[in-house]
Parts: C-alpha cells; sequence; structure tokens
DNA sequence: GCTGCCATGTAAGACGTTACATGATTAA
DNA sequence: TTAATCATGTAACGTCTTACATGGCAGC
C-alpha cells in the first residue's frame, strides 16, 4: 500500500477548513504543507472522485466568466468524522526522509575527497537559499501573536520547518569549516 | 517514475565498499542507511538481477554449510563508473521530507486542542527513543577520531541525524512548555 | 527440537511521477 | 494579443509495500 493513503487525510483536512477546488488542493503542496507531503493534480483529481463515491466529500458547480465549471468540494459529516478519526490515532511511525544528498555523503569514504567541498557548498547554497524563503514567509505570515494563535497549526509546521533548515545548514557549514581547517 | 531510481545507486555505493549479498544490502536499511532511505529485500532481490543483466554488478555463488547458496554480489567495472558518474552529479532537489505527525499538528487548528499536549508527548518519547538510539550508535562505532576519518560517510550521516531527532525532540519540548505556561 | 536468524525469491496492488490533452480567464 | 494562471482530466509507467512462499543454519 505504499503509504496508507496519507493524502486522503490531507485532502479531508483541507476541507475542513473550508471549500476547496482540486485546483485549489493542488496549490496547497506548493506552500506550507509542501515541506511535509507533496502531491500532483493527477493524484489528486482522480482520489476526490474517489472521495465523493464513498461519501465523504461533496462538490457544487460554481461558474466563473462565460463557461468555466470549477467543483468547489466541501466536506460531508461522514468525512469529517473519518478526518477526527485520524486526528485521535496515534502516530508512531517515524517515517525515513529519504535524502539523497546525505546518500552521496555517506558513500564518500575518503574525507579528503575532493568531491566533498563542491557538494557540501552546493547544498549549503540550497538550503540557505530554503531557509531565506521560509524566514520571508514566516514575517510575511505571522509577524503578530494573533495571527500565529488564529493559524497555530499553519505557525508551527513553519516554525519547524524553519528550525530544520536551519539545523541542515548549519551542519553543512560546519563541516566544510573543518574541511578547511587544514 | 515516483523517484528514479535511487535505490540503484545505493546498492552500488554499498557493492563499492565490499561484495554483499541481498540479505546484508536488505539488512543496511535497518542501519544508519535506513536514516535517509529505505528498502525491503523485495524490491531489492529483483533489482540486483536486473542490474546484473544491465552489467554492473557480478555475483559469485558461496556455499554457507551444507547447501545454502548464497550470492555475493559485486560492482563491475561499468557499475563503478555509473556509481561515480552519481556522486558527481549536483544533487539538486531538496526532497519533501513526508511526516505524518507534521500534517495532524497542521489540522489541528485550535492552539488550545485539548488534542494538542498527548499527541506532542507522544512524539517527544518517539523521537527521543530515536535520539538515544543513534547517541547509542556513535558511542558505539565512533568513539575515537580514527574511526571517524576511516568511515567518514558513516560518520557524517549518523552526525547529521542526531543533530535532526535533537531538534525535532527540542522544538516538542519547547511547544509542550508553552502549552503548559497557562 | 525449536527458535531466531540467514537467505532468496514472486505476486498483487497501492502509491506517485511524468507526460499527454484540453480549454477558460485575467491582466499587462 | 499574448503570457500567466486557473481549471480538470487521463494514460503510461515506475516505485514501494504487504503478503505469500520456501528452505537452511546456528545455538540453546
Amino acid at each position: 500500500m505504499a503509504q496508507k493513503n496519507k493524502l486522503k487525510y490531507i485532502i479531508l483536512g483541507l476541507l475542513g477548513e473550508r471549500a476547496l477546488t482540486g485546483y485549489d488542493i493542488a496549490k496547497a503542496f506548493t506552500a506550507d504543507i509542501g515541506e511535509f507531503w507533496s502531491a500532483n493534480h493527477s493524484q489528486i483529481y482522480p482520489l476526490l472522485k474517489r472521495l465523493e463515491t464513498a461519501g465523504l466529500i461533496t462538490h457544487q458547480l460554481q461558474v466563473s466568466g462565460e463557461k468555466l465549471e470549477k467543483k468547489v468540494y466541501s466536506l460531508t459529516a461522514a468525512g469529517q468524522a473519518q478526518l477526527q478519526d485520524w486526528l485521535h490515532e496515534p502516530t508512531r511511525e517515524l517515517t525515513a526522509s529519504k535524502d539523497e544528498f546525505i546518500l552521496k555523503l555517506y558513500f564518500v569514504q575518503n574525507a579528503n575527497d575532493p568531491l566533498l567541498p563542491p557538494m557540501l557548498t552546493e547544498q549549503l547554497n540550497l538550503h540557505q537559499a530554503k531557509l531565506a524563503h521560509l524566514k520571508q514567509q514566516m514575517a510575511r505570515k505571522f509577524s503578530d501573536q494573533a495571527s500565529q494563535i488564529a493559524n497555530y497549526g499553519h505557525f508551527l509546521i513553519l516554525q519547524h520547518a524553519i528550525e530544520r533548515e536551519q539545523g541542515y545548514a548549519d551542519w553543512l557549514a560546519r563541516t566544510l569549516a573543518q574541511k578547511n581547517e587544514h
């Protein structure tokens, strides 16, 4: 089952906040939620149909402009219930975070391999760029305490992502610095 | 293509260190490498066959005891070359680390939801347990500087995993503590 | 003798990515 | 008018998990 249909719950969770189109849901994965899960629209649209057949969500047609039809999905009572069940379930598995760079590092046997400095530098740049982006988001969305409380989950997720990236970048920088000592 | 066959390179990388059976490779994912990738034997055995057909690896039969045949795989020159190619390639994608717990948190709207403290506590326990295990590994394998240099990739991976878990646990503890202030 | 680990495989099905396909709306 | 974005879908294919299946070896 590969991952036991977590996407289903993400969709239910998003619809629990407000009614959304499939397109909106797909977009959510390019924002905050994308830090901790990913999904493409080609996975989302079929699943929305299945969830509707299962009675967990419904949709209303909404017309934009002349002809463009949107399907605006919302939770049914059954969907609401399954969402709550999921939230109340214990979460016991710590999924192994797949990280290709770390794997490469693992296979660079020699601590003095000339490949190491450019590899570390490249990753450092990537993580610093991401960190900067996340901090910007944080400043833009959660500058005041009121908004932090109003969107608590949002806020926590961003905070955690920032700390993770900061830690990653620090580790890379430290490892690089140690190489340069010699 | 889901993940563009990273497992192939992990196998090449492991065989680059020394000859291994499929069983050994599967076991590697329960050790250090499991922190950053996962794979089951049912994925590994067929891939080994495909890699051999492709000329990247070969195997020698080794008999244990009376009849038990092992296939001990090792890299060919072509496999060695592809491994090096992979290591030299830039690594540009920062894979979204899928984390079910964080997702749940995201959907707990209310900062005062009574669900939060037990959820946070449960995760804290999980991450602290993992952290303890990782530290133990570190102490056991890399107590002296010589072994750190001799197995540099190994060492870095463990160090990074420890820092990641420490950061995660700290964040959870901090978030919990803030809840208890009120 | 039995338990746990070593060792290798296949099959079914779910999950995920990339590409193919189409068309409307909005703002510069 | 044209580019970017909104909006929805399907097809093909690759990856990953779970379960099925089998048998040997080592130590207690």
